[in-house]
DNA sequence: GTGTAAACAAGAATCATTCACATCAAGGAG
DNA sequence: CTCCTTGATGTGAATGATTCTTGTTTACAC
């Protein structure tokens, strides 16, 4: 049975936020933008539906950056830059993980392979001048 | 001017332990094996010293894994194979992450690469079959 | 309306990690 | 040897991100 969406409004929003953004945003920060919209949502329905999300594949973490969880909205394999001055997080664009190594992983880890992340670390340019 | 090593019991106790084993430990795994040789450590100081040799460039950190930090003493760059069912970390050998990915990351990121971790999660063989 | 089940808010609880501060050990100077 | 400085440590409290608990609200089915 469909429910309305009024019913879903606030997992909707929270949904919708990590889609527009670029972020690479934390829980944190998804519950102070949503907030403009929907002043009375709480921080637990946040981390809430994160895991919800997360379970169902439709976000993925990237880990954590200073100790904070971090999400992507994009699902499809890509490559990240993290910045350890600032913590901001680019997609690094016209990379692959070879296929290659995603067979080798499962040949010799014995099990399934369920993902796999590729990330750099460094300083981004205005970190570096800094 | 050299220390004696008594000096450094501790923190050489730390390094050590985390030089002779393959399990890529927590904090807390290195607190409880140093403890069996020397029973009146602090946790604060395996912290302290874990994160001095981080900064040295002595271990790495490999992220969180179920909400813990797990450290490497293998500094060379490697895979590794993280089972999102009981958390052990295998390191996997073979692998390359090619050259070319270093100085695309550089120039797409605009900044300064420091390191690179490839990683694969999935159920190891054990948690497979459960 | 009544019942049901999911979504939610609020705040308490948990747990890894860090901090503050007093203490201790080692080495050098006198 | 005694004083002094320096860095390493233990203890326990503090922090901060995340999760849990409980009671309330919402939308829908009957």
């Amino acid at each position: 049975m469909e429910r309305s969406a009024k019913h879903f409004r606030k997992r909707d929003a929270i949904l919708a936020c990590l889609r527009s953004t670029m972020e690479h945003p934390s829980a944190e920060w998804v519950y102070e933008t949503v907030r403009g919209q929907i002043p009375d949502i709480s921080l637990a329905t946040v981390y809430r539906n994160l895991s919800l999300f997360k379970e169902q594949g439709l976000i993925t973490s990237l880990g954590t950056v200073n100790g904070v969880e971090r999400f992507d909205a994009n699902t499809e394999p890509h490559v990240h830059f993290i910045c350890t001055g600032c913590g901001s997080v680019l997609d690094l664009h016209g990379m692959e993980v070879p296929e290659a190594l995603n067979s080798a992983a499962a040949r010799e880890s014995g099990g399934r392979v369920d993902s796999c992340q590729l990330s750099f670390a460094g300083m981004c340019g205005n970190c570096a001048r800094n």
